[in-house]
DNA sequence: ATTATACTACGAAAAAATTCGTTGACAGAT
DNA sequence: ATCTGTCAACGAATTTTTTCGTAGTATAAT
């Protein structure tokens, strides 16, 4: 059952996204300085990634100024599932559990963060009855 | 606070560890006749890419007989904690939560796996008491 | 010993992703 | 009207990743 592989978006593609979902809409220039200080490069390619992206339909640009402003084409929940759902394939065999499994035994989770997981499995396993 | 970029395996990679980690070591041969399939890469490719992974001390090899033998210098454990650590700081800005919700919305969870889950999350909890 | 087969090594090409220099256009200030 | 700063566009270079052709060597079979 091996799922047809799609190509998500690069590293650098992601990075921009994340600034959008962060900050919503923006111009290149607002991209790039939110990103200096993680990331040395230059403006303008800042400004040739967003370009692809948008020839991609990646992103949607409003350019009825001089300054295009651009905003992601897909919800950043949408692109989240999207990247995950290919780690998935790719690293951990499709096996949710085994993801899961490791999240909890590598990343550190707050007993906050536990309690509010164990919440929401809860709340599936009983939509999961009817 | 930024982590340093730390370049994981990339995708193919990555795509000959999954092999060695489901097979055990293994022979150029064996890994390529593995993948295909999946993939129609020629057999000097998975052969370069193997020799560029020990080159990087991704791979150890028993080149003792003239067939030399692969295998995995990390753990699949390892690179998993890895590959995921990238992912949370890339795509869920480090949310552990935020990534685990975005697992359990968007992927198919059994009820089985949930119940697993739950009970891992409970031990957890135990555990961070003491 | 010749042939067939299976493998490694090597180098280079091709493809994909990232980077940036340069140009020309526009807008506001002097 | 000229100067100054900011921007998009474009093309090309660079870097990283992936691909494969070719050659040489060892082993086993005929």
């Amino acid at each position: 059952m091996a799922r047809k592989k799609q190509h998500g978006p690069t590293e650098k593609e992601i990075a921009i996204l994340s600034v959008l979902w962060k900050h919503g809409a923006c111009t290149v220039r607002e991209v790039h300085t939110w990103m200096s200080g993680n990331d040395d490069t230059g403006y303008t390619t800042t400004l040739k990634l967003m370009q692809i992206m948008h020839e991609k339909g990646l992103l949607k640009r409003d350019d009825s100024s001089k300054t295009h402003v651009y905003f992601p084409m897909n919800s950043e929940e949408q692109i989240q599932s999207q990247v995950v759902g290919n780690l998935l394939d790719r690293v951990f065999s499709g096996s949710t559990e085994k993801l899961m499994m490791r999240i909890l035994s590598s990343q550190s989770v707050t007993p906050e963060e536990l309690s509010n997981l164990k919440k929401m499995i809860e709340t599936k396993e009983k939509e999961s009855q009817s």
